[in-house]
DNA sequence: CGGGTTCGTTAGAAGTTGTAACTCACCTTC
DNA sequence: GAAGGTGAGTTACAACTTCTAACGAACCCG
């Protein structure tokens, strides 16, 4: 039985509102960045006036902090999709670089400039910490053998964020570098700093994978 | 009669007033981000009406354009400076750290989040090119042994954002993969995604360094 | 069928970018 | 020195934005 909540009528037109207001920010989104956000607009092209939208979503940045949470589920969504797949790291990198290809935008509301003030709330905290989980997972799949750097015995100190997994310094470290190095390609790739350079970003996202997935030889 | 390119007072007066809004502008930006720059409060803050600003700058946009070539400038500098001071590829990361911190958003202006339609004017890019410069002649320095990856053999015919320096394609990818792995380290952390995951960033930045200048081992 | 909830409306406050027209001071030229 | 052009700053205004307040109307439920 589906009916897990009993919804009313009400309830699931305001659902359908709010999704489609969700859908039309968007699509405003991707054309034009977040910051070109207007309730106005979409509430225009919705054939309500903007007041209206005010029933759905308090302000304009509770609809934005809705849009970061979504950014997050299809980000540990495609993550674990992945993994449940049986992907190893090359797997779990390209579906990564197909979730922020899809769409650029996605990717900048969770990866790109933050605003000074603003704090995300825990829950979205929690799927943060929820991706770096897979990873971590997936990264302890590979061997983890290889000279024992100073910063694994720094890792091996703090190791907050791996929560209770189990797995060595060594794997935490490549776990950290896994996301630091994908997110420097695909950050400046999805920012346009390649463009013009000549060489095929795609490649150059591989390689750097390869390296990563090499017999660690750090010193 | 002519040739007198003596400053009158007028342009002196013009450009003390265009510096003071972008100072104005730049302790904005630092407080709550490029999206909340508002011409009409820096003319307040300066005691002027609002309309008095298009004296100056022909749009909001344009300001923060210059804005943006001012941040490419300072960065250019720096590096200019580090690699003048004699600086090796360590001393160039760290100087680029330290740029980076003085100012995250100084930082986020020049690799953050692009507004989908924007495209850079030409003076721009071409400073970007020069930091490139700068970085391919640190990273000549080292040795180029070890083996050759396919990327290489990739970039070997797409050099075109190298111009004409005559760095083996080797270097060229070193130059590369220091660039965006120190730049996804330094943005994730100015973006406060390591903030509670316990480990010090600065040695995490130090860690990718080394990695870096380790003998290349890419197989 | 009445009553409460909720939705959507219009009106309006306070902010923004940007334009138009006017004043006024300065600088040059006669 | 007087006249006039140039440019800075002003106010007024249009068109937008977010967001609140008050009102009407539709809906659901007892």
């Amino acid at each position: 039985m589906d009916g897990a909540e009993a919804t009313t009528p009400r309830e699931r037109y305001r659902a359908q509102v709010r999704a489609e207001i969700k859908e039309r920010a968007w699509e405003q989104i991707a054309t034009a960045g977040a910051s070109a956000l207007s309730l106005n607009a979409i509430a225009k092209r919705m054939g309500m006036s903007g007041p209206a939208l005010y029933r759905y979503f308090a302000s304009r940045d509770e609809l934005i902090t809705e849009l970061v949470r979504d950014a997050y589920r299809s980000l540990a969504d495609t993550i674990r999709a992945a993994r449940t797949a049986g992907a190893d790291p090359t797997g779990l990198a390209h579906a990564l670089r197909g979730w922020a290809l899809a769409d650029p935008q996605r990717y900048f509301l969770v990866y790109g400039t933050p605003v000074p003030g603003y704090h995300a709330p825990d829950d979205i905290t929690a799927i943060a910490s929820e991706i770096m989980a897979s990873l971590l997972d997936a990264c302890a799949e590979l061997s983890a053998d290889g000279p024992a750097t100073p910063f694994d015995a720094h890792l091996a100190d703090h190791r907050d964020w791996a929560g209770d997994h189990p797995a060595p310094p060594a794997t935490l470290h490549r776990a950290l570098t896994f996301w630091t190095r994908l997110h420097g390609v695909l950050s400046l790739e999805l920012a346009g700093h390649f463009t013009g350079m000549g060489f095929d970003p795609a490649r150059f996202y591989d390689a750097e994978l390869a390296d990563l997935l090499s017999v660690p030889a750090k010193s």
